[in-house]
DNA sequence: CAAAAAACTTAGGCCAAACTAAATTAGCGC
DNA sequence: GCGCTAATTTAGTTTGGCCTAAGTTTTTTG
C-alpha cells in the first residue's frame, strides 16, 4: 500500500520487470524470482534485488519465498507497456514493411523510447487496431484489454475445424515457419488425426494438408466457430 | 590510436557525448570540457570522467586542459547518430503528424533505440531525403554530409533578397513563433533595415513586413540567390 | 608579471542494476 | 517429523554514470 505518489520516471529495467510479471501473473499464481529471472535471463539474487525495490515503491506486493503480484500501480505501467509493445509492432508492420517475425525484438526497444504522444499518433495512424500482428490484443488507453479465451489448436478434436486467431510465441524461426505455412491469425484449419503420446497433428489448411508438432499447436490459438 | 575493435554496445550517454562533441567540433576548436557539461547539461567533472573513457576506448583525443577532438571512430559513431536523429525527425513530421518544434525531443530518445534496418526502412518512405525538417543536412548511409555554408539572415545586407535554406534552433518556442511568421526553409526574405548596434532587422517576407530581433536572425540561415 | 579568476582534473561518494558465493527457508520423501 | 533438495534471500563486489569538494593549470587582468 506504499503509494507511490513522486511519479519519478521509471527505468527501462523497472518497465521490463513489471511487464515479465504481468505477463507471469496471467496464470492467476503469483509470479516467482525464479520465473521472472529465467523470462528476463538474469540471475535470481538480481531479481530478488529489484522486487525489493519495486514492493518499497509500491509496484509490486512481495510476500518472501512465495512470489510476488502486481498492484494496482504496477500493473497500469505493466499494461501501458502491453499497449506500446503491441501498438509499435502493429504500426511497423502495417507501415514499415516489416514481417511478424522480426517485429518483437524492435519493439521491445522502443516501447521504451516513445512518447505517449507517439503511441496515439501511431494508434490513429492504425486506426485504433484491437490485436497486433500475432493476434494479441491491444490495451485500449485506459488500460482495458479484452483477454479471450481461445482453444490451442492440439486441443481442438480430430474432424472438427477451427479458425486461428493468435499465436502464441515470438520466436522469429517459428514464426517463419508458421508464415510458410500458411498458419497466421484469420485461417481456417481442420484437424483430421491426432497422433498419440503428445504426437503431432495432421491438419488441413488453404486445401492442403500437413503435419504439425504438438508444442507448436499448442501456440497456435483458435476459435470453433460452432462451440459456443 | 587505441583502435576500439572489440564492438561493445556503446551506450546512451556515450552517443550523447560523441553527438555533442561532434557539434561543438563544427566549429573547428576542439570541443571544451565546459561546452560539454553545458550542452549536456552535466557537470564539468562528469565530463571530465566520460572524456577519459572515451580517450582509452579510442573514440576521442583527448589533450589535458585544451579539450578533445573525435577520432575517426568516434566520428563514425556521432555522425551515425545524427543521421539517425534527424531522419527520425523527417519520418515523424512526414508520417506522424509532428511539426517541426515538437520533434527534437522524441528523435532525442528514439535515436538511441532504434536498429539500423528501421532506420533504412524510414529512410526509404521518404525517399532518402537530404535534409530534415529544419533544413539540417541528413548524412547518407556512408557518413558522408554536405555542410554547406549559409549565411544568417542577420549579414544579409539591406535592400538584398535572400532564401531561408535552415533554422539553427530546437526551442520549441522560437520555432513555433517562426511558423507562425512564416519564416521557414524555402521562404524568400527581403531586408529593408537594419538597426544599429545589433538591433533587429526590418524585413518582408510573404508580402508583409515585419521586425526580427537580430539573435533570432543569426539563427535563419540563407542563401542569395544572386551572391556567388 | 604577479595575483585573481576561470577552466579543468582528481578524489571520493552515491545509486541503479547487474553478478557470485554463502546462508536461509520451503517442500517433500521416507 | 527429519533431513535433503530446490528455491530464495542476504552479503559483498563490480561497472557505468552521475555528483560535490578540493586541488591544479591556464587565462586574464590590474
Amino acid at each position: 500500500m506504499t503509494a507511490q505518489l513522486t511519479r519519478e520516471p521509471l527505468t527501462r529495467s523497472v518497465e521490463d520487470y513489471l511487464k515479465a510479471i504481468y505477463r507471469l501473473e496471467g496464470a492467476g499464481q503469483p509470479a516467482s524470482t525464479s520465473d521472472i529471472a529465467e523470462l528476463l535471463e538474469l540471475s535470481p539474487p538480481s531479481v530478488s534485488g529489484m522486487i525489493r525495490r519495486l514492493s518499497e515503491q509500491g509496484l509490486l506486493e512481495h510476500v518472501p519465498y512465495r512470489g510476488v503480484l502486481l498492484t494496482a500501480g504496477g500493473r497500469r505501467v505493466a499494461i501501458r507497456m502491453v499497449r506500446r509493445h503491441r501498438l509499435i509492432e502493429a504500426y511497423l508492420v502495417g507501415f514499415l514493411g516489416y514481417t511478424w517475425d522480426t517485429v518483437h525484438d524492435e519493439a521491445e526497444r522502443l516501447e521504451h523510447a516513445v512518447s505517449d504522444v507517439l503511441i496515439e499518433r501511431m494508434a490513429l495512424a492504425l486506426g485504433n487496431p484491437r490485436f497486433d500482428p500475432h493476434g494479441d490484443p491491444i490495451p485500449d488507453r485506459d488500460g482495458a484489454i479484452d483477454e479471450l479465451v481461445y482453444t490451442p489448436l492440439a486441443e481442438i478434436p480430430a474432424g472438427e475445424t477451427a479458425e486461428i486467431r493468435r499465436v502464441d510465441t515470438s520466436q522469429p524461426e517459428r514464426l517463419r515457419y508458421l508464415e510458410h505455412s500458411g498458419l497466421t491469425p484469420g485461417i481456417r484449419v481442420t484437424v483430421t488425426q491426432h497422433q498419440p503420446f503428445r504426437g503431432p497433428l495432421t491438419i488441413v489448411a488453404g486445401g492442403h494438408e500437413q503435419v504439425i508438432g504438438r508444442e507448436l499447436a499448442e501456440q497456435l490459438l483458435c476459435v470453433r466457430p460452432d462451440a459456443k
